[in-house]
DNA sequence: GTCGTTTTGTTCAACCGTTCACAAACTCCT
DNA sequence: AGGAGTTTGTGAACGGTTGAACAAAACGAC
C-alpha cells in the first residue's frame, strides 16, 4: 500500500487529469437535479465513462466515497474543485478579439467555472473602442502592466495564425505560464510554461477521416 | 514484414490520425515557403513532435519517402490529404448560430481545408433574417431536407447544452454519421455514428490544474 | 452481534502509444 | 564501381492507460 499523504499531494495521470473536469461538470448536475448521494455507476453514466475507469480516476485523489452507499455529491463535487483548483478564481486575459474571440469573451462557462476574463486585447487600434462583455478592447501593448497587476497566470490565443507565437512570446515574457491556443499552429515555449490547443479545422478532419472510412468498409468504429 | 497493400486499407492507430491533420498543415506551411523537399527531423519540428513519432506515423500510411533523401513535400502532401479524406470537399452544417456558431460560420480554415458549410441552422426565428458569412440563418426545421439535399454527414453543435442532445438525436435521424460538438454536455449517440468534443472550459481547468501545481514548492506537504 | 447485500478501492493482466536503436536503402564523391 | 555519409522504416523495449475481477468495508435486517 502507498503511504497516505493526509492532503492531495501525489500525481495525478494526465489522463485522469483531463476527466476530473467532466466529473466535475457531471457532479453539478447531479446536485442542480437535487441528488444527494450517487454511486460510481450512476455518476460514470453522466460523465459518459464506465465506472471501473472513474472509481480508479477518483482514487488517485484519495478515498472519498463509503462503501455500500456510494459518494456525496456536494463533497465530492468540493474536492474535484479543491484538486482542480477551480475553489479559487483565475484571471484570464484573451488576445485577439476577432470572431472567436468575441465567443469566447461571451461565454459564460468561464465565469461559472471558476474563470474570470480581466482583459481583452487586440493589436488592431480599430477595435479598441469596442467595448465586448462589459469590457473595453485595450491595445496588446498594455499585456505586461495587466498581467502583473491582477496576477495573470493564464492566457487565451485567439488571434491569426501569424500573430500567435509573437504574442505568446510577449506572454511568456510578462509572466504568463499556461496558455490556451485557439490559433493554427505550433507553439514553442521554455520549459515550465504549457500550452494547450484547441484546433478547430484538425477535430473536422479527424472526422472525415472516421467518415472517409465508413463509406468503403461496412466495419465500423465508434469513438464516444 | 507485413503485407504490403498498395492502397491504404489498414487501421491507423487513433493517436496518429490526430496528428495527421497536424503534418499536412506544417507540410503546406514548408510548400507555401518554397521547400520540395524535407527530412523527418525538418518535418517533425515544424509539426511539434519528435521525428521518431512522426516516421512511425507516416509508416502506418505507406513508404512514401526516400531514404538518404527526405520526403517530397508535395508528394506527402497529397497522400495525407487523401488519407484524411480531404482531397474532397465535405459539406458541414452547423446549428446554433449564437457567438460561437458567428465564429464558426466565418472560420477560414474550415473552407480552406475541405470543409463547406452549406447551411447554418438555429432554433430562434429571430435570427432567421440574419445572414452570417454570406448565408442566412435558416430555420432548424430545414436540416432534414438540407442533410438528404447536400449529402451532409457532419454536423457541428454549437447550441447551449440543453439542448444539444435534441439536436444530436435530430441530426442522426436525418442521416448525419459524424458530430463535433462545442456544446459542454456528453452526447449519446447510437453505435456507427462518431462525436468529437471541444470543450472550452475544460482545457482552461487542466490549465489550472497544471496552474495550481506549480506555485506549491515540489514536495511540500502541509500537515496540520 | 452476525449475516447478507451493496458498492468502493485496488490489484492484475492486456492493450495502446512512445521512444530507442539499427538495418536497409539511397546519394554523392572519388 | 565502391565506400562514406545520410535518412528512412521498423523491431523491440518501455511506460502509461484501460478494463475486469475481487477483496475490503459499510449498511440494514434480524
Amino acid at each position: 500500500m502507498t503511504a497516505r499523504t493526509p492532503d492531495s499531494a501525489r500525481d495525478i495521470p494526465e489522463a485522469t487529469v483531463a476527466r476530473l473536469p467532466v466529473y466535475l461538470r457531471a457532479l453539478t448536475g447531479l446536485a442542480e437535479s437535487g441528488t444527494t448521494t450517487c454511486s460510481s455507476e450512476e455518476l460514470a453514466a453522466s460523465a459518459g465513462v464506465n465506472s471501473a475507469k472513474l472509481r480508479k480516476d477518483l482514487s488517485y485523489l484519495g478515498s472519498y466515497g463509503t462503501r455500500g452507499v456510494g459518494y456525496d455529491v456536494e463533497y465530492l463535487r468540493y474536492q474535484i474543485a479543491r484538486e482542480i483548483g477551480v475553489t479559487q478564481d483565475w484571471p484570464v486575459v484573451i488576445v485577439g478579439i476577432g470572431n472567436l474571440g468575441h465567443a469566447l469573451a461571451n461565454y459564460s462557462g468561464f465565469r461559472s467555472r471558476g474563470f474570470r476574463v480581466v482583459a481583452l486585447l487586440d493589436a488592431d487600434p480599430a477595435r479598441h473602442d469596442e467595448v465586448v462583455a462589459g469590457l473595453d478592447v485595450r491595445s496588446f501593448e498594455d499585456l505586461e502592466s495587466i498581467v502583473t497587476e491582477d496576477a495573470v497566470s493564464i492566457g487565451v490565443i485567439a488571434t491569426p495564425a501569424v500573430a500567435a507565437q509573437s504574442v505568446a512570446d510577449r506572454m511568456v515574457a510578462a509572466g504568463i505560464t499556461s496558455i490556451l491556443n485557439f490559433a493554427p499552429t505550433v507553439l514553442t515555449v521554455p520549459p515550465g510554461v504549457d500550452v494547450r490547443k484547441v484546433d478547430l479545422s484538425i477535430e473536422l478532419q479527424i472526422l472525415a477521416y472516421h467518415e472517409q472510412r465508413k463509406s468503403v468498409a461496412p466495419g465500423s468504429e465508434v469513438v464516444s
